[in-house]
Parts: structure tokens; sequence; C-alpha cells
DNA sequence: TTAAGATGTTAATGTTTGGTTAATGTATTT
DNA sequence: AAATACATTAACCAAACATTAACATCTTAA
């Protein structure tokens, strides 16, 4: 038997609160709630919750400013944020924060539901896998994420910007196979339209003159899917 | 680029009917719109969606009275539908028959929306998860329909369009039996007319050329009903 | 047997997507 | 304020893909 995954979910209007944590107690989590920013942050720092759902507009403490805080007890704790609209400054200022998703008001609860359990289905086989690989061999290349260099042989290690390494390292986690272009996207550029495609290939053109060196190593293009990094052995 | 969904929309409230399928084009999908239940019906089998929102009142064939014939064509395809009251009769009656949401009227388009992409991802993950196969042995021939290549042996594999490939997968899942032309326009042309026969007919040419190298594989028409992958052993 | 409809095939046309380089924008650092 | 590092956007071209056209050939029903 599994334990239920806990909840913190701070909303002001008590009204909407209630029936919201109904509705996802009916659904197998625990939910805790809180009326504001303030009580928010006291309740989170006493207990060990798997997820939290902010409302944006709050009295005393807005849901940024709780999130900052929650962030720095915790790095890696799902965050879903509560806007009021489609306010494209929120969307940009919660991604800061590290949000892991955001729904605009009205939301339908179905649709939070998807979300909550997404992220934290994803939290887990996040960190069930990995002791966070960062050092990926590709070809005669070697690749560090975290330092962000590309090394071929004994030569001088390129520098990679964010993007470049990032980009990189998610190819080779899907060494030969196809690496979606939407995953990308949505992974890396956070928005998958036409503008973030284009900087998307533009970048995979640069990865290309990177690995140039190593005529085993190359990037595959499949038409209107995404890419595939090709490791002859 | 992915195509765009289909939706079904059978409303009699002309006015209405036409709002919400402008709302709805303007979110990128593509909705037939019909005026009553015999026509929806119709529009129905003449055609492959992806959803349908019925609309329960209406004259002539009423919405659940639809939602059964549709369910017995397609046991799968998402319904959503439209009730003029909160009635708990009609809520039952419409899960029985396999909606997947109901809305009542007035409702917020944008609540529609949300509904509209939570299914249809939900239904995209729930066949996700189905070890999907995506290589097949095809006489000497090797298809990867993810990677989209059709290997000979040892030589090089040709790249194959989107197309082609689903084209010959779906010959593949039906080797040696026939396959109907009218399953493959509707599933992979996704419109079964003149046009999209004529342009199946091209591009069974163009698998026909590809598999030419292996003499005991073959692509044989059955005149009037599709054709068949015939490979000797 | 023969006309109508279905299929075979190649080529032309049109649209979308991708490859690449350069210019521009935007912070951050010196 | 200039230099730097990085990302995005623009611009132009090429490749890939799908559809349509055009014409040949085959199949079948009357």
């Amino acid at each position: 038997m599994e334990t239920n995954k806990k909840i913190l979910l701070v909303e002001d209007d008590q009204n909407f609160g209630i029936v919201l944590r109904e509705y996802l107690t009916l659904n197998d989590f625990d939910v805790t709630l809180a009326k504001n920013g303030m009580e928010g942050f006291e309740k989170f720092k006493k207990d060990n919750y798997d997820l939290c759902i902010l409302d944006v507009m709050m009295p005393y403490k807005d849901g940024y400013t709780l999130a900052i805080e929650i962030r720095e007890k915790n790095k890696d704790i799902p965050l879903i944020f509560l806007t009021a609209k489609s306010m494209k400054e929120d969307v940009i200022k919660g991604y800061k924060v590290g949000a892991d998703d955001y729904l605009n008001k009205p939301f339908d609860s179905e649709v939070l539901l998807m979300k909550i359990k997404a992220i934290i289905q994803r939290k887990a086989t996040e960190t069930k896998n990995e002791p966070v690989k960062f050092e990926f061999q590709i070809g005669k290349f070697l690749l560090n994420s975290k330092l962000r260099y590309l090394k071929f042989g004994d030569n001088e290690p390129i520098k990679l910007s964010p993007k470049e390494s990032e980009l990189l390292k998610m190819m080779a986690t899907y060494e030969n196979d196809l690496m979606p272009r939407e995953l990308a996207l949505t992974k890396i550029w956070r928005e998958d339209n036409y503008f973030t495609s284009r900087s998307m290939d533009v970048y995979i053109a640069k990865l290309r003159k990177y690995l140039k060196d190593d005529p085993n190593v190359e990037i595959l293009n499949i038409h209107g899917e995404g890419f595939r990094l090709v490791v002859k052995k």
C-alpha cells in the first residue's frame, strides 16, 4: 500500500479553496489548505509535501514571493501556480521561480488533476533512475553537461552555452533514437512555437559544427518529428 | 508539424453552433458542424474524427441516440455532451453511453477548450502506454516506422516519408491479408475521396519501387477492395 | 466486347520544414 | 561605455513531402 501524496494548497479564496481541497481529497491526495502566503510558508516548514499549489494573487504574501521562499528550502518540490488571467508576465515570472506548471482561472479541475499526476509521475521517474548523469561519451567526444564543455580526444575542450549543452545532452540520452522536436522545445525552451523551433534549428547547426571532427557522429533529422544523434560503432 | 484534431460538432442552435465552431477553429481544431442528429451521423460516417461534441436536445435525433449510433461505429471516440441544465438524469444517461464529459449550458468556452484538450491528451497517453510496435520484418527488409527507415540486409537504410512509412506499416500489420483501401484512407489520410485515393496510389507505386529488391515481397492490388502485401516464405 | 471506373506510373506543382549564416537584441561583466 | 556571452530573429536557400495532373493500362460489369 502506498501512502497518499501530500499537497500544500495555498489559496486565499476560502470557498474555492475548500471546494478544491475536497476535490483533491476525493482523488486520494492529502491536502493541507493555507489561506495566505504567510500561513502557507509556516505550514510548508512544518511538514514534508510532495507538491505545492499556489495562488498568485494573495494578500500579505503573493504566490511568487512564497514560491521563492519555498525554493530556498527545497529546490526540487514541484510548484503549480494558479493565475487569474493568461498574463504572459505571470507565466514568465512563474517559470523563473521554477514553476512546473501554471493554470489560468477559471480552470477545469480535471485538468488540474491531470497536471498533478503528470508532475508527480515525472518527478518519480526522474529521481528514481539517476544519480543525475552529466558525462556522456559521444563517439570520440566527451560531453560534460555540468561544466558545459565538449572534449574531442586530447584537444582543448570547447565551451558550450547552456542551450547548446542541454540540447546535446538531451540528444545523448536518446542516442541513436529519436529525440522528438516537441520534447526539446517544451523541456529546454519552455515553449513550442515557430520561433523557438527556429531557434532550436540554429542550435542544431552549431552542434553539427562542433561534432564534425568525428565522422562516426552525426545528427540526423527526421522530418516533422525531431532529431537523431547517430553514433556508429 | 502535427495535423489539427478533427471535431464533429452537432448543435441545432445555428447561431450558437457557428460561434462555437469559430471559437474552436481559432484554437486550431478542424470543426465540422452538423445541425441535427441525422446530419451528424451522416457526417460522422463520412470522415474520421478525433472527438464529438453533441448537443443533447435536438430535433429528429437527440444527442443520446446519436451517441449510441456513433458508439456502434467507434467505441473509442471521445464524446462530450452539451446539456441544457444540470439534470442529474442527463448525466447518468450520458455516462452510460460512455460520455467522456458533459457541460451545462451556458458554459465557459475556455472550460470547454480545456476539457477537449484534457480528453485528447488522456486518450493519447492511454494508447501510448501500449508497447507500440515499430519494427517489422518484411521478407529481407526491416521497416522501422519510428525512425522511418527501410533497410535491406546490410545496405544503407532508405529514409521514408511519414506517409510512406505509415502506409507500409499498415500493410505490414495485415501481412498477406487484405488491407482495405478505405481503412488506409480514413486512418492515414483522414479523408476518403477521389484525391486522397489517387494520392495513395502514388504512394503504393513508391513503395513498390523500394521493395523490388526482394522478389519474394510484392504489393498486390485487390480491385475495388484494397492492397495485399505478399511475403513468400 | 466494350465502356466506365479503378489502378499504375511519372512528372509538375505547391507547401512546409529544415540548414545555415548573419544581424539584432539583451543581459552581464569588465 | 565598451566588451562579452548568449539567445533570438531575420533572411535566404535547399530539401522533403504531399498533392495534383496527365496519360497509360488494367479490370469488370453489362
